[in-house]
RNA sequence: GGAGGGGUGCCCGAGUGGCUAAAGGGGACGGACUGUAAAUCCGUUGGCUUCGCCUACGUUGGUUCGAAUCCAACCCCCUCCA
């Protein structure tokens, strides 16, 4: 287990879009610590960072070390990379609050300790909130030239949009190039990943190491992942496929892979499950109809990862009963809710709908189901009557489905 | 500090006194077709106590029977000048 067996598996999954020196890095006999640094901003994270948590995880799973770094002293600069406004600035006590919840997150996937294989998450505001600036200048911001800075697509972009880029942020490019340099003089970190958007960040920092300290430091991204209809990966009717419990369900996370487009089943299998390579082509060969074996194995697996395989299989469960049986599972997640109530109040209450006039048109529409029969009256009351086994099916559109009890 | 341009719904973007809850596109959602897919077609897309009322075109005031549209002040962004 090595650094070259961590090259191969990531090439061969699909995780890798550029490397830096690929050559020099593979030779490395020792284990190597990689990171890869996450915002602050949310209390979790969602499926957009899977790429970059599962990479994290084969690094550990290569004997390699991987390191989280939180962001929460670039939290307060905030990331203009491709994006046409500024962040909101946050707090301290919020970036706290938040980075406890992506731990959360982590522990899902990585084994934290002080093994040379375990996993360390760190904060680069240990070193950032002491920076003092004028020797910051000397020793860092000399090795950089505004020149390039301004030719990196990333802050072209910007320009070219004539949208604003206060110095704050443009400032973010250092201060990330000189985290890699801190984390490869404390933890000997020797490789920073990311996604393909980090590129020009990655390499300024691998450069700063190598000037500052010349040291060898390496930079691999991922490729930029849409869905095969261009789409951002990971958003929904219901908002952001997020990796916490509280906020997607076990089943809506089953579901959010089990709807995964044809094109996509191959890569995705690579990408977000475990299997070995040649079941992953083999289920990825599949056509026509058989691709929905595919998908569920592709759901089965990814959700297992997060939520554990007993999660995994009983949401696949709820939804062979839901879908293939046509009957009403008891496990769809379900909303409890005082009888008897209106129907518009009960679809808004379940999070189904964001208001009510969105209630009432979907109902126009046929959109909405009680116990499979379709409601077309808006002014509908839903009583105890209606409850079998304690539970009413409460569905929206032909895949949502949400149980009302009584309460 | 000066001159000019601009801030419209989730996003882009039209609109320059009433016909504007605001064209068009994107996205999203519902329906049809399917395989819980894609593509395609149809529909919807501010809120509510929904045949009506309320809130909305940077903010606050004003003109007017009536303003996203006119006026004033302020805030923010862009370009050029200092």
């Amino acid at each position: 287990m090595s650094i070259a067996d961590f090259l191969h598996t990531a090439r061969e999954r699909g995780y890798v879009h550029q490397v830096t020196d690929e050559a020099a890095l593979a030779v490395r006999r020792e284990p190597v610590a990689g990171y890869i640094g996450f915002d602050a901003t949310a209390d979790s994270l969602h499926v957009g960072s899977l790429v970059q948590i599962m990479l994290l995880r084969l690094m550990q799973r290569t004997g390699n070390r991987p390191v989280v770094l939180m962001g929460g002293g670039t939290t307060k600069v905030g990331d203009p990379s491709f994006r046409d406004e500024a962040r909101p600035l946050l707090d301290d006590a919020a970036i706290e609050a938040n980075k406890a919840g992506i731990r959360r997150v982590f522990d899902n996937f990585l084994r934290f300790g002080d093994g040379p294989s375990d996993a360390v998450m760190l904060d680069n505001a240990a070193w950032l909130d002491e920076l003092r600036y004028i020797p910051f200048l000397r020793e860092v911001g000399r090795h950089f030239s505004v020149n390039r800075m301004l030719s990196m697509d990333s802050v072209r972009l910007r320009l070219d949009r004539e949208q604003n880029l206060t110095f704050l942020e443009f400032n973010y490019m250092l201060l990330q190039s000189y985290d890699f340099l801190e984390l490869n003089r404390r933890h000997g970190v020797a490789l920073q990943m990311g996604g393909s958007d980090q590129w020009g960040n990655i390499i300024m920092g691998a450069d700063l190491v190598r000037r500052m300290d010349g040291k060898e430091a390496f930079g691999l991204t991922t490729p930029l992942l849409t869905t095969a209809s261009g789409a951002k990966m990971g958003k929904t009717a219901a908002g952001a496929v997020w990796l916490n419990a509280e906020r997607v369900a076990p089943y809506d996370y089953w579901q959010f892979w089990r709807n995964t487009e044809d094109a996509d089943v191959g890569r995705f299998l690579g990408l977000f499950t475990e299997l070995p390579m040649e079941e992953v082509r083999r289920l990825a060969a599949l056509r026509g109809a058989e691709v929905n074996e595919a998908k569920k194995v592709l759901a089965a697996e990814a959700c297992a990862l997060l939520h554990g395989r007993q999660a995994a299989e009983t949401a696949a469960e709820t939804a062979r009963r839901t879908f293939e049986e046509g009957e009403t599972a008891g496990t769809l997640p379900s909303y409890t809710a005082t009888l008897p109530a209106g129907i518009l109040d009960l679809l808004a209450g379940a999070g189904l709908v964001a208001s009510k006039g969105e209630a009432r048109r979907l109902i126009r529409q046929n959109g909405v189901r009680l116990n499979d029969e379709p409601v077309t009256d808006e002014a509908m009351e839903v009583t105890a009557g209606h409850l079998s086994d304690g539970a009413a099916k409460l569905s929206l559109g032909r895949k949502r489905h949400v149980l009302v009890r009584a309460g």
